[in-house]
DNA sequence: ACAAGATGTAATGTCAATAGTTACATCTAT
DNA sequence: ATAGATGTAACTATTGACATTACATCTTGT
C-alpha cells in the first residue's frame, strides 16, 4: 500500500468544503464533480473522515461541514482517518522467519528499528501539517492568480 | 508503488554477503534459498546493487562480494538503487487540474510542499542508516541468542 | 403519506504494479 | 568442451487501488 490517492482526495473535500461552507450545500455529486472521482468513492471518504471527527454530513438532507478548526486538523489526522493501519503497511518485508539460515531468521528484527524510524519521521512531518496552513496557501495561490 | 520487498531482500542479501565474505562462494541461489524468494529475483536484485556501486558480481564463476565500505552505504543508497524513480512515485495525487474548480486546478501545488517534506524526511532518515549500523545489530542479536 | 434527493454500503469489475516462474543466451574456470 | 553460474526477456499469477452499479436508508417539502 502507499499513501494513496485517497489522502489528497480528502484533502481537496476538506479544502472545498472549507472554501464552501456557508455559501452553498456541499453534495457528494458535487465534490465528485471538483475531484473527478466517482461520487461512491467520495461517500467512502466522507465517512471516514467523519468518524474521525473531521467533519459532519447530514444524512437525508446532504450537506457536508467541518466541525473541527483547521488548526486543529493534521494531515496526519485525515490520513490515518483513512488508513486504519496507519503506516504499518507501508513498508514490506519478505517472509523468511522460518528458514534456517540466521540471516533470515534475524532480518525481521534488524530491520524493525530502521523502518520504525521512517514511519515515525513520517508520522512527524504529516503532524506539522495543518488543514489551516493548507487553506492559507491555497488563498494565497488563487487571490495571487486575480491580481 | 509502496517501499516494496525487494528492499528488505537488498538488505538481506547484504548482509548475507557480509557475513558469509570469503568463507564460501556466495550465489544467487544460495540468497534465494536464504531468503525465501526466486533466483530469479535475486539476480535482478543483485543486478541493481551492481549498476549502484555496492556489490561485483562474478560472471561466469559466481560470487557476490561488497565492493563498499559497509559503514558508507546507507539505506538509502540502497532503496535508491533498486527503486529508479525514487520517492517520487510512494505519494499519489488524483488528477484534476483540468477541472473548471478553483480547488481543482489549485490542489496539486498545495500538496506539494507537505509531500515533498514527507519525501524529504524519508530520505535523510534513510540517509541515517547505513548498513554497518544493521550489521552491528545482527551481530548482537546472533551473539546474544547464543550467550 | 409520499416523492425527491441525498447518504451509506455491499458487490462487482477493471487496471496496473508486484512478485513468481520458465526459458534461454552468455560467461568463466576447469 | 562442459559444468555451473549470471543476465535478461517473456509470461503468468496475485494483489491492491480505483471505478461503477445497485440498492437500502434517511430527511425534507409538499
Amino acid at each position: 500500500m502507499q499513501i494513496s490517492m485517497k489522502c489528497s482526495i480528502a484533502v481537496h473535500c476538506l479544502l472545498f468544503i472549507h472554501e464552501a461552507e456557508g455559501k452553498f450545500k456541499i453534495t457528494s455529486s458535487l465534490l465528485a464533480e471538483s475531484t473527478g472521482c466517482n461520487p461512491v468513492i467520495i461517500r467512502n471518504i466522507l465517512s471516514s473522515l467523519k468518524k474521525a471527527g473531521l467533519i459532519t454530513v447530514a444524512r437525508g438532507t446532504g450537506g457536508a461541514k467541518l466541525c473541527a478548526d483547521p488548526s486543529k486538523i493534521t494531515l496526519y489526522q485525515i490520513y490515518n482517518a483513512l488508513e486504519p493501519d496507519g503506516l504499518s503497511t507501508l513498508i514490506g518485508i519478505h517472509p523468511c522467519e522460518e528458514r534456517k539460515c540466521p540471516v533470515a531468521q534475524n532480518i525481521r528484527h534488524v530491520l524493525e528499528n530502521p523502518y520504525n524510524k521512517i514511519k515515525d519521521s513520517i508520522k512527524q512531518t504529516m503532524e506539522s501539517v495543518t488543514l489551516q496552513s493548507m487553506i492559507d496557501d491555497f488563498d494565497t495561490l488563487v487571490t495571487s492568480k486575480n491580481a
